[in-house]
DNA sequence: CACTCAAGTTGACGCAGATCAAAGCGCAAC
DNA sequence: GTTGCGCTTTGATCTGCGTCAACTTGAGTG
């Protein structure tokens, strides 16, 4: 309740004045460019959890960063379930797919409470023109977003489902850690369904792997609530050699 | 020989005569600024197989471009193999993913003979400020990047073997069909072992896969050289519903 | 020509993880 | 309280594909 109110209030926060400004477009601009791209900014009322943001097939208008809360992006399969593509976190950006052909190729829905800057699209490339450091921040979260999904295919490609879901935790740990929580102690706003969608595993792998972790003393999980105890193990799991050696190709020549 | 005087003639095209300006980065732009694009491009000495174009963990500094020939991309596993994360054929644009921190984040080895437009990074942001067609162009490649990979991570996260290598031979088609080469008749310049890497697929997957298309008459297969026969078993294999649905999240609520 | 070596094919086998099924649990509605 | 409904867990079975291994083929070399 009392937190409710709370972030309901920060909402309105300028760029200049919100934490995520690290991580979000403005770093690394100077204040008054940060100014002007707060001037495009438009704040809408939070979303509730299950409402869209956009979705798959909408025009496109607006890049979106998520400010608190949490979203998932996924596509509809020709069976009607969803394939769940991505969980956003507060600072990262949505609807970058969509600048290709002005047309959002994935839906995106809120997980939780969830408050969101909207940026239109076009003032933001027309600022973009104008304030070089801008738009070298905007290549920069595109870039980052091709090398994130290119090991997020490596991921999916070659991985055990032990990886995958070691991987998905340490990625969840990092992120909060930066955004000023704990990294060893969170709840998940998603299902083991999602999960599963979005590792590519059957969501009863993911249940017992974390039943398993949870027996090794690797984690401790009750429904959404997940402590990492042993954060190394973890570690060491997803840098672990993987059981096959078929799906790899061989660099030229050894030796 | 013949054709390789022909294609080393060519590489000294310049944007404005380039067959592959509709492809390329020049899409869209008047004329006088593809001549300023055209002036920050370098054209170097063709690669030729084997040659390497750059390396995981170089410094960034260009963006490429195949001109001709085609270029894998790959990273490297901790025990030491190859994990393909791409193959680019001509028009198609390398080292994206090294802008966000100045790094490549991957390899990229030449497959065959192989032309390449360079073009300098800082150069061509310093154009994009200052021709917004450009830098629209610019987010616009980015984006569809973004969409590509996405879509390879479902494919990756979800599909059936059979699906995997039915979708690369599409994939490889449409590509080849575009470029004004034949769509059901081309050669593949890479070897099964990277088919299967890039795919998360073992060889002998993906070797048993081309046999089984060819016995049903959907392909013909001889080494490096695929006639496909029946393009449209090909595009209902992709299509089909999946074998598993528990990878598949339920969309919350259907009505 | 024979020899080598990398690339590809094919068969036999085993296992990680999908699928099927059922039971337990938290939470909202009434 | 009771009822109902998702979500999660857990067990039992099945199977696609990875792994191992043997063989074929073709290109390059002297």
């Amino acid at each position: 309740m009392d937190k409710n109110v709370i972030s309901l209030d920060k909402i309105k926060v300028a760029c200049r004045d919100c934490t995520l400004s690290t991580l979000c477009l403005p770093m690394g601009l100077r204040p008054e460019d940060v100014e002007r791209l707060d001037a495009i900014v438009k704040r809408n009322r939070p979303l509730q959890r299950g409402d869209h943001l956009f979705r798959s097939g909408e025009n496109f208008r607006s890049l979106y960063v998520v400010k608190t809360g949490a979203v998932k992006t996924f596509t509809q399969t020709n069976d009607g379930d969803e394939q769940v593509v991505g969980f956003h976190l507060p600072g990262e950006v949505l609807g970058l797919d969509a600048i290709q052909d002005g047309e959002h190729g994935c839906s995106a829905r809120a997980l939780e409470t969830t408050a969101i800057c909207e940026l239109p699209f076009d003032r933001l490339e027309e600022l973009s023109s104008n304030v070089p450091s801008l738009q070298h921040q905007m290549f920069r979260l595109l870039s980052r977003e091709i090398g994130q999904e290119a090991e997020m295919m490596t991921l999916l490609g070659r991985s055990t489902a032990e990886e995958r879901v070691a991987s998905f935790l340490l990625s969840l740990s990092e992120r909060f850690k930066r955004r000023g929580f704990s990294a060893t102690d969170f709840f998940l706003s998603m299902s083991r369904q999602e999960i599963g969608s979005y590792l590519g595993l059957a969501l009863e792998t993911v249940s017992r792997l974390f039943t398993r972790f949870q027996d090794e003393r690797i984690l401790k999980v009750e429904r959404k609530h997940v402590q990492i105890l042993d954060i190394e193990r973890l570690r060491t799991m997803v840098a672990q050699n993987h059981h096959c050696e078929a799906h790899q190709a061989k660099p030229t020549k050894l030796t």
